[in-house]
DNA sequence: AAAAATTAATTAAACGTTTGTTTAATTTCA
DNA sequence: TGAAATTAAACAAACGTTTAATTAATTTTT
């Protein structure tokens, strides 16, 4: 295996779980199996690897929606497609989520912050490009558009933050874990779905109880 | 002035800002104007400090919504209350719930997670009995509670979280912080409010333009 | 194709700081 | 005078990083 690879990934899963200041390259180089001066050989140094981690790991995450922005199809759509792919995402690698909402959490190294602060303020423009079409062409409500994304956002998000409250909370069961499981992201995705029909569409018929 | 109290919010302070393993003890008794020796002295190690801090702060936050459950009013308004109170309290001190957040997306300190999620999860518990109480009286749709619960708390989260990506995004302008004005604090209000009443009355009529 | 030379990868050990904590001496105040 | 509060200094351990030596791989030369 590429060693390179190797410390990227275990470097992304220590910090995810035990965040920066609380992983040592020391932890990071055991995990990995590497010797402990090949992190400063190949990146430097700890930051500068963070950075690579974060860079690396971005890529993967970084989905383009100016294109479905530009499609024809009907704005609540647009919102039923957003939905789902932030939800496969964020629960697909939620240690990385929880690393970025930390580090923009904390004032600590601002240029990192302002390096995830773009990466997530660019789908965010476009999010909001998407709601006020919507409003424009008079097929949503007058809505808050800022809060409305905090609002899809952040039901994601809280649910990720608060993964160990959630497991108590959805399911007594304590050896199943929600996060791995397929019913939770078709839960939220559903839920979120109906919530957006709710608050965005001036004829809502959504409510099939 | 009272050196522990000095030494608490001051640790309190820098915790949210820096996180705990970001936050040196010494960091905490320049700030505080003590000598360092005084932090072991007075609560024994950092750990025991940080503890103080959580359980200092969380009696502050600590809202007893079981009187409001048991009260006569329209479920509806119940949320209203709860709404208005989750947004004050995060908003009037956003650094601890940085905190309390930073705490459950790390796999350190097992105890402290469970003890925050002890303290969350009360509130949680008491809302999820009024939005079921709403669903089998009749006055709410059927909805999926806990995300419900989570969409609520998620939104403030969220722009709590994302503080200075909120501020890019609400105000161009510089100079101004949103997390202290009282504009925002209203219009995070009054959007949870329309949409939850969008997502859970049956008959709303709530749609004003 | 084999040998030599050169570069790259890997290692254990050590570097100087910073960390949390403790000690022992001193000051403060009742 | 005596207990509590405060101090400067020192402690060992852990930290990120660097060094210098060794092995592995690659390139060059014969």
């Amino acid at each position: 295996m590429d060693p390179r690879e190797t410390i990227l990934s275990t470097a992304m899963k220590l910090f995810g779980e035990k965040g920066f200041e609380g992983t040592s390259v020391r932890d990071i180089a055991k995990a990995a199996d590497v010797n402990l001066a090949m992190i400063s050989y190949y990146f430097g140094s700890k930051e500068k690897l963070f950075e690579h981690v974060v860079d690396y790991k971005s890529s993967s995450i970084r989905v383009v929606f100016e294109e479905l922005a530009k499609s024809s199809i009907p704005q609540i759509e647009k919102v039923d497609k957003i939905i789902d792919s932030y939800v496969v995402r964020m629960f697909t690698n939620p240690q990385f989520h929880h690393l970025l909402h930390r580090e923009l959490s904390l004032h600590q190294r601002p240029q990192m912050h302002d390096a995830i602060t773009e990466i997530l303020l660019r789908n965010v423009v476009t999010i909001k490009g998407i709601l006020q079409s919507g409003i424009d062409s008079g097929e949503f409500k007058a809505v808050d558009t800022d809060l409305t994304i905090a609002t899809m956002l952040g039901t994601i998000n809280h649910l990720l933050i608060s993964e160990s409250m959630c497991r108590k909370l959805l399911h007594k069961n304590k050896g199943f874990n929600p996060f791995t499981s397929k019913k939770l992201k078709e839960r939220v995705s559903e839920h979120l779905k109906q919530l957006m029909r709710s608050h965005l569409l001036i004829n809502n018929k959504s409510d099939k109880r």
